[in-house]
DNA sequence: TTGAAAGCGCTAACAG
DNA sequence: CTGTTAGCGCTTTCAA
């Protein structure tokens, strides 16, 4: 509850004493510089409506200066009603390595806005969840960004209903609700895409056995990018396996069966098992197999070898669009008030892909 | 005098407006429960001090239902004079997969204590870093926390001389100042220890190239480690490469000059690399060699292949011993006002070191 | 046991 | 151009 722990008091005396850091408040500064509030109030603002005179504002401007003025945001907000705060509450900015970007693109916009950002990561504790939207809506917060640490779809935690919203890497089957993902069935063609450009045609997919909207959508990019090539869908061609690095390893030989020339993981720590899995049966990457990833997952897919080629997770990107959506910036995606925008996932060509010699 | 624009008219027929964000405040509270604002203020907050009869509180609390009523914190705040913010500054929660857990630990920790925490990712922008402290001090947090991404030292940004702070994951030379990090050499010992207490004799240290708090430490701790274990220190065996995968994967072959049958790499992402240097040379880890990493950074460490022993970067505890600090909480260490506290490196045995016949 | 009233630091009419 | 004056929503003596 309370720490018992209050401010260090210097003088162990002093019960009244202000001795603490900045109690230096518009009136100080108003006295000080022999003007009213009001006047300070404007000049700090800058506001251009009112025209002050060179030489009063010269004046505050000193005072301000020398008591080491700091306006008090708080009391700021009081009057305006509403913060120049956005809640970002994500389920797990501990548990992937890269979900921290969210964070990061959140920031980095908000901040261009002027809002500054509270976070709360409730590691999927509900209560916990409910506590850190309770807290947010008490700070007034301007709105709240809920994201998941992997694109999913979620319920919508009910105080979160009170506030101006928008999911992010998540999605509610609610009609209306907003929210930012992922495209994951552009990934999939990008990724694919990688391949055919390179003149691979006999590619396998290495699918995950968990059920997500990744692996739908990686998927199905991997059927269009193959149609529009005019490449024949062979489900044959199509494995699956746990997506981790052991199921990327235990892929190997079922690949080997199936006679392809390339083959597109899931996601990185899949081809990061693969490619110990290829080497262990003598072939080697991008000459015997080229292999293609999902998720650039930098620690991984830039430093395998050799590097990996692979399709990003924009999840900066899903941070700093989800305040925009949230702002009611943006333009065209996400119209309105509900809609989900999907965010572009960019190939990242490094070098596990060569080109092959067309049949 | 009312307006009788805005605030809904309690008498009139008020136009259904279910949207009605909320403005809902103690007041209305009051004024539905027949009571007076401090009332209400005593049973929303508890206070055992003050009686209040059991029906009367109950009134106001099926008002606060029924009303929906949410307490605004910037206004308590205000009264109060010192927020229950804590903020976090951080130079790169983006630019390391694991820093991200600084910003969790920070955040449990904070959580525990009631506060909240009030980020600012500054990627080392220097003048975001102003603003972004700039904005803290505005919204008069409890203290804040300065982060760096790796160990290092570091200069105090002037602003933050005006707040409570500890500095997380780095250190000044001004004497005095608070700060946490992480125990490098009693790292080193771990690491180096795993591979002692395996029976290895002959074990060779590929350090970073890099200067850096790190360097040294880790460096210092093999050589206790050693002596310890009265295993007199070659300096041959000591190596160095640029602390990356590249760099661990090109000091194969010199390592291999050494005759040793065990490494201890700076970090987990050199070690990544021996692997793949180590198995070109058709050796396997761990029977022809035993390796173990620093960092544990773990979508690598874990699932390499072996998985790799290694030493674990405290990141989480390093925030929320911060916060610890921070708060005065925490008897012992960083007692007082000054004093840096280190954070123990806990060794993480995985599969990459076996047991070597004693010689 | 409860209410009245005085602010916390700031902004925003509205006067002068 | 600048000062006066209300509050923003809440906590907190001090009375009743």
């Amino acid at each position: 509850m309370e720490n018992g722990a209050e401010a260090p008091v210097p003088g162990a005396r002093a019960p009244k004493t202000p001795e603490r850091a900045h109690p230096v408040t518009l009136r100080d500064v108003a006295e000080a510089a022999g003007v009213s509030t009001a006047t300070v109030s404007l000049v700090v603002n800058k506001k251009k409506a009112a025209r002050i005179a060179e030489e009063t504002r010269r004046r505050v401007q000193d005072a301000i200066r020398t008591l080491g003025y700091r306006p008090n945001a708080m009391a700021k907000t009081l009057v305006s009603g509403t913060s120049r705060f956005i809640g970002l509450v994500a389920d797990g900015v501990a548990t992937t390595p890269f979900a921290g970007q969210i964070i990061h693109g959140a920031q980095d916009e908000a901040w261009k806005h002027g809002y500054a950002l509270l976070i709360a990561n409730t590691e999927g504790n509900n209560e916990l969840e409910q506590d850190a939207i309770q807290m947010m809506l008490e700070y007034k917060v301007r709105g709240i960004l809920y994201s998941t640490w992997f694109h999913r779809q979620t319920d919508i935690p009910a105080p979160l209903r009170e506030a101006d919203f928008v999911l992010v890497n998540c999605f509610s089957n609610e009609p209306g609700t907003r929210a930012v993902v992922p495209d994951e069935v552009q990934g999939g063609r990008s990724a694919t895409d990688i391949l055919l450009g390179h003149g691979h045609r006999k590619i396998a997919f290495i699918n995950a056995t968990i059920p997500a909207p990744a692996k739908d959508g990686r998927l199905q990019g991997y059927r269009e990018a193959l149609e529009k090539a005019g490449v024949p869908f062979d489900p044959e061609l199509v494995l699956e396996a746990y997506p981790d690095q052991e199921g990327g390893y235990r892929a190997t030989s079922d690949l080997l069966t199936r006679g392809v020339t390339a083959v597109y993981c899931y996601n990185d720590r899949m081809a990061m098992g693969l490619y110990d899995g290829l080497r262990e049966h003598g072939l080697s990457i991008p000459d015997d197999m080229a292999v293609v990833g999902f998720d650039n997952q930098e620690v991984i897919a830039a430093h395998l070898r050799p590097p990996l080629s692979t399709v990003s997770l924009p999840h900066y990107e899903l941070g700093a669009a989800g305040v925009r959506m949230l702002l009611g910036l943006d333009g065209a995606p996400g119209t309105g008030t509900g809609g989900v925008a999907k965010i572009h996932c960019p190939a990242v060509e490094r070098t596990s892909v060569k080109a092959q010699a067309r049949a």
